[in-house]
DNA sequence: AATGAATGAGGGTTCATTCAT
DNA sequence: AATGAATGAACCCTCATTCAT
C-alpha cells in the first residue's frame, strides 16, 4: 500500500481550495445561475467530473464559496483589532481603513456581489451572512463610534446610521470592481484613496469641533 | 372604422407597462438569467406567448426594463432640479434627499440590482447604464459640490470622492432593499431617515468651520 | 337586409383561390411544415385569422391546394387529349408536348414537389395523387405508346418503362423549376426546349427504323 | 495512459456516423423541418442531448448529413469511372447503370428528396450541391455523350438535353423511392431493371444508324 | 365576414448531474 | 481519484389555432 506521493498528495489537498477560487471568478463574473460548472473545473484545472468529488451541486459549492472567503476575511479582521486600541479615529484610520484596502484588492471583494445576487434565491446564505457578517460586523463599527462618542471624541450622532454611511460606500466599490468596473475604459475610482478620503470626510463630519484630531493627518 | 374596440385597445397598450412591471419584479427577484420567460408573463396576468408579441427576446426585455425605469427616474430627477437654485447643502436637502427618498420606495429602486448582476453580461447595458445614469449623475453632484467648494460654503474637499461618498450609501440602501433586506426579520434601516442621516452627516464633513449652515436643520 | 355590394361579394367569393394561390406559393417555397400561416393569409391579402374561415386547418389546406391544382391540370389535359387523334408520335410532339410546356409555366408545377415532400405525411395525400394523377396518367401515356407498338410505329419497348422514361424528366424539370432553379445564378435548362427535345429524343429510341417519321421536325 | 478504454472509445468514434445514419433516415422520411431531434437521436440509440455532442444544431446536422452521403457516392463514382475506358455506350451501361442501381438500393439516395426539399431554405446546400454534384456530375456525362458524337458513335444531339433526359428519371427513380413508393401497395417500378431499360431506351435514340452497337445486348 | 391579440402545446437547445471506465 | 460521455429535465421561443370584438 504505497502511500500517494508528495506531489499527487500536495495536488489532492489543493484541489478543494483551487475549485473554490474557481468558483469564486466564475458565480461573480457570470451570476450563479449564469455560471457553468464546466467553467468552475476548466478554469480549476479539472474535469467536469472532480467537482462533484469535492462539493455535492452547484449551490453547495456557491455556499462553500461564500463561507469560505467570508471566514478568512472574517479571522483577518479580527485579528487587526485585537492587535489595535486607542481612539475611534486612530482605529478606524489604521484599522478599518487598511482592513478594506486589503479586501478591496482581493478576489474576496467578489462575494458582496454574489451574496447580494444571490440572496433571495438562498435563505441559508441569507441567515450565515447575516449572523456572521452584518451583525458582527456593525457590533465592531457601533462599538468604535459609540466610544468615540462615548469619550467627547465624536459628536453625538446616530449610531446605527452612522455605521452604514461608513461601511456602505466600502461595499458599493467592491461591487463596483467586480460589476461595472471591467466595463469601464478607464477605472472610476482609485480604491485605496478612495477608502481613505472617504473615511476621512466621515471623520471631519464626525469629531467634535474642539476636538485636536479634526485636522487631516499627513 | 377601427378595428379594436377600445377595450381592447385600452389592453393592447396597457400591455408593455404591465410586462415591464412583472419583469422588473421578477428580475430583481430571482437575476435575469435564473428568472423564467413563464413567471414574468404569469406575473402580468397573460400567457408565455403573449410576452413575446412585445419583446423580441427575454434580453431585449431585459434591456427594456433597465432603459425604461431609467429613463422615468432621471426624467424626475431633471425636474426637480430646474425648480431649485440655492446653496448646495439646500439643494442636497430638498432635492437630493427627496429623490432618493421617492426612488427608495419606488420598484424602479430595483434597476440598481439588475445593472449591478447583469452588465457584464451584457455590454451593451454597461455602456447605456454609464452613459445615462453614471456620467450625468455625477456631473450634477460634481456641480453642487463645486459650487459649495467655490463659494466657500463647503470645505475644498476632493469632489470626485465626495460625490461617491454621497451617492454610494444611498445605491446600496436600494441593493439592500432587493437582497438582503427581505430576508430579514426586521428592518435594518429606515430608508427615508437614513438617507436624511446620511447627507447631514456627509454635510457635517462638508460645511466650512465657520460657515453659518453648519446646524442641522429642525 | 342589405345584399353585399358587388365588390365585396366578389372578393368573399375570390377568397378560397386567392388563399390556395398564396398557399401553393408559400408551401411550395418553404415546404408544408416550414411555412407559417400568417405568411399564406398575408400573401393573400388577409389577415391571419380569415384564413380559418375556409379551411379548417394548414393540414386541410394543404391538402386542398394539392386537389385543387392537380384537378385544374388534369381536366386541361383530358381536354386537350379528346380533341387529337392520330399516330402516336404525333400525339407526344403535339399532345403532351405543350400540356407539359404549359404546366411547367404554370405556378400548379409546384405541387409535385409538394407531393414528393409530403406525401409520407400526409396518407390521403398519397392515396388521392396515386388514384387522381398516377393511375390515369400512366394509362393514357401507356395507351399511347401501346397503339404506336401495335400499328408498328414504336419499336416492341417495355410500355411501362416507357412511359416513366418519359414522364420523370417532365416532372423533375418541374421540381427543379421549384428547387434548386431559384438558386442558380443561371437557368440549367430552357424549359420549353428540353421538353422538346426530350421527347424527340425518346421517340428516336421508340421508333421502328423503318419508319418514315423519323427524322426531327422542323 | 488513454483515457478511454476501447470499448468506451469505440462508442465515441462511431457515434457521429450512427447519428448521421438516422438522421438520414428521420429527415427523408418526415422532412427536415417536421422531424425531430428527440427521432433522431432516438433512433440512434441515444438521448437527445447526446446529439449535441457531436453536431452543433438541427441545421448543422442536415448539412452533414447532405455532405457525408454525396461525399462517398461521389467518391465511389470517381473509382468506378477511372477504372473504365472504352466507347461510350459501353461506360453507360458497364458504369452508370451499375452505379445508379446501387445508389438507389442505398439509404443515400434519400439525399435527392432532401435537397429537393430543403434547398430553398439553406443557400449554403444549394451551393454546396451545385458545385459538387450538379458541375460534375453533369461534365463527366457531358464527357461521354460528346466523345460519342466526336467518334460518330452517337447522333449529333444536344449533348446537354441528353444528359438530363438520361439522369432525371434516374434521380427521379431515387425520390420515389422516398415518397410515393413507401405509400404504394405494389411497386411501382422494380428499380434496376427500370434503370437498365431507361438507359438502353436513350441509347436506342442516341446511337448512329449505322452503328454496329445498336442492338440491345444481351 | 374579418380581424389580430392571445393562447399554450411543442420542439430545439443547454447544462447540472451521473457513472462506467 | 479522475475522467468526460451520456443523460434528461428544464427553459426559451415559435406558431397553429381560437375567439372577443
Amino acid at each position: 500500500m504505497s502511500p500517494l506521493t508528495p506531489a499527487r498528495q500536495r495536488r489532492k489537498e489543493a484541489r478543494p481550495q483551487e475549485l473554490l477560487d474557481a468558483a469564486l471568478q466564475v458565480f461573480v463574473e457570470k451570476g450563479f445561475a449564469a455560471a457553468r460548472t464546466d467553467d468552475v473545473a476548466h478554469r480549476a484545472g479539472v474535469a467536469k467530473g472532480t467537482l462533484y468529488l469535492y462539493f455535492a451541486s452547484k449551490e453547495e459549492l456557491l455556499e462553500a464559496v461564500i463561507r469560505h472567503y467570508i471566514a478568512s476575511e472574517i479571522a483577518a479582521g479580527q485579528e487587526a483589532l485585537v492587535a489595535h486600541a486607542g481612539p475611534s479615529a486612530a482605529l478606524l484610520r489604521e484599522v478599518v481603513v487598511p482592513w478594506w484596502q486589503r479586501l478591496v484588492d482581493s478576489p474576496a471583494s467578489g462575494v458582496f456581489k454574489l451574496v447580494i445576487t444571490e440572496v433571495r434565491n438562498f435563505p441559508e446564505i441569507a441567515a450565515f451572512y447575516t449572523r456572521e457578517v452584518i451583525e458582527p460586523g456593525e457590533r465592531v463599527l457601533a462599538g468604535i463610534v459609540q466610544r468615540g462618542i462615548d469619550s467627547g471624541e465624536f459628536r453625538p450622532v446616530d449610531v446605527h446610521h452612522t455605521v452604514y454611511s461608513l461601511l456602505f460606500p466600502l461595499v458599493m466599490l467592491c461591487l463596483h470592481k467586480h460589476s461595472l468596473g471591467p466595463c469601464m475604459d478607464r477605472p472610476m475610482l482609485d480604491p485605496h484613496r478612495f477608502i481613505r478620503d472617504h473615511v476621512e470626510l466621515l471623520l471631519a463630519g464626525l469629531l467634535s469641533p474642539g476636538h485636536g484630531a479634526a485636522a487631516t493627518p499627513a
